[in-house]
RNA sequence: GGAGAGGUGGCCGAGUCGGCCGAAGGCGCUCGCCUGCUAAGCGGGUAUCGGGCUUAAAACCUGAUCGAGGGUUCGAAUCCCUCCCUCUCCGCCA
């Protein structure tokens, strides 16, 4: 959410900043509400000032034993005057509230321009894809022939986009989470948090994802409450409503969740195999700053992910992501995406964001240095550190031979009970 | 799931029949004084988020907040309703 008063004073500029990635519908509305909403927001203060001022009265009175009486003819008329103008304020307040909740953050000035994710300028690239002598198989054709994906029995008991691991891989799936929260914890200094995979509302409102992706969620019917599309949601919540002291400062957490979306919209895209799945798991790294140390964060951030593809030695780029691919409350994103053979493309498997002060302030994530007067809002950014289904693709098909097995990573070697490779079952 | 108790400032805790209660008192923290050192003592300060004014800040004016939301009232921490959470006992359970 972006500031109020910052929007109302620099409007014109706020809104050339948003244009950047497309049309926003709905912010014209903003000016004319807000406006609204002051006028009736001084009347109300002055008619409550008012009467705070004549109870006080009525009160010293009536300890003086005096009648009161006189002092109380005619209130209530006032009262129900002040009640009247509160709830349309209320009713004005949300709807400029509403406005701001939908409004996506500004793009830092260093994201690039651009519509979609075809303008996505490459910032750096590692490892060199291989080269094969025998035809590349995809990871579900690999996976197969060690009998470790099956899709046709998860379609059986939970529908499309679901997977069920097998023997080595579901082994793997393991290897993979515990070899990158061992980094995080050990080498990057993040805390580990095992989270609650159901959330409620206001932890989606804190994050995001609510008013306006209700859609992408799926939501426990008749509560409020929401499976997590992301472990970002849960960390960043950590904090929610606090007032950190500043010296605690830069906070990191990572945790392992499965995530869970509806993938409502993206109907024929990445049908098959391990890349768009209703339920995935990552780990996800999220780390909370002071507002001036975010860019740097950033970088931090981003190399921390990096670090377990090169440990995985999987071939990767760093993208930065135009204004008009950008997240709905990042202000700037570096996606990393893994090469996948069978498909002669690079593929997301990271999104590392900054998002400033959008999550703060729809969650009131403070910080206050020992002294000060007055607390500020603190900077949040996420990344996955990575998406573990993604991984366990890239690692199939970058890692096979021309029998059908797979030589593991070995970084993976110990995490796999000292095997170094997976093995086709007849 | 059943029965009961309760949610007040960083913490503990008071709040009488609704009325100078944003909230006594204590602890903690902090500033100053005092003091061979330490400890003790004395005095002061110490919730948060808004709106207005201001170039800005401070000061000042002002609104809201005693788990959340609503109601009664001129006026609610105090009364009523709904919800959330915590604790105790019983039941069930990994």
């Amino acid at each position: 959410m972006l500031d109020l008063k910052y929007v109302r004073v620099h409007f014109e500029a706020v809104r050339q900043a948003l244009s950047r990635r497309g049309p926003i519908p709905g912010l014209e509305a903003f000016l004319e509400k807000d406006a609204v909403r002051r006028d009736l927001l001084s009347r109300v203060e002055a008619l409550k000032a008012e009467r705070n001022r004549v109870s006080a009265e009525v009160a010293r009175a009536k300890r003086e034993g005096r009648d009161a009486a006189g002092i109380l003819s005619g209130l209530s008329r006032a009262a129900d005057e002040t009640k009247a103008l509160d709830a349309e304020l209320a009713a004005v307040d949300a709807q400029v509230r509403d406005i701001l909740l939908t409004v996506p953050n500004i793009p830092h000035p260093s994201t690039p321009d651009g519509k979609d994710e075809s303008d996505n300028p490459v910032v750096r690239a590692w490892g060199q894809p291989r080269t094969f002598d025998f035809p590349v198989r995809d990871h579900l054709d690999v996976g197969a022939g060690l009998a470790g994906l099956d899709f046709e029995r998860a379609v059986r008991m939970s529908g499309a986009r679901f997977c069920v691991l097998r023997g080595d891989l579901a082994r793997l799936e393991r290897a993979l989470v515990a070899l990158m929260i061992d980094m995080h914890v050990q080498e990057h200094g993040y805390l580990e948090i095992a989270p609650p995979y159901l959330v409620n509302g206001a932890s989606l409102v804190g994050t995001g994802q609510l008013p306006k992706f209700a859609e992408d969620l799926f939501k426990i019917e008749g509560q409020d409450r929401y499976l997590i599309p992301t472990a970002e949601v849960p960390l960043t919540n950590l904090h929610r409503e606090e007032t950190l002291a500043a010296e605690d400062l830069p906070l990191a957490y990572t945790a392992y969740t499965p995530c869970f979306r509806s993938e409502a919209g993206s109907y024929g895209k990445d049908t098959r195999g391990l890349i768009r799945l209703h339920q995935f798991d990552k780990v996800e790294l999220v780390r909370i700053c002071r507002p001036e140390d975010s860019y740097e964060e950033l970088e931090r951030l981003t190399g921390h992910a990096e670090a377990v593809l090169q440990r995985l030695e999987l071939p990767y780029r760093v993208v930065s992501l135009c204004a008009g691919d950008l997240g709905f409350g990042s202000a700037k994103t570096y996606d990393l995406e893994v090469w996948l053979p069978a498909q002669g493309k690079y593929r997301e498997i990271s999104s590392c964001s900054n998002l400033e002060d959008f999550q703060a302030r729809r969650a009131d994530i403070r910080l206050k240095d020992k002294g000060a007067k007055k607390s500020v809002l603190a900077h949040t950014l996420n990344g996955s550190g990575l998406a573990v289904g993604r991984a366990m693709a890239a690692i199939l098909e970058n890692c096979q031979n021309a029998d059908g097995s797979v030589t593991l990573p070995t970084a993976l070697v110990p995490y796999m009970g000292g095997r170094e490779r997976l093995s086709p079952v007849a």
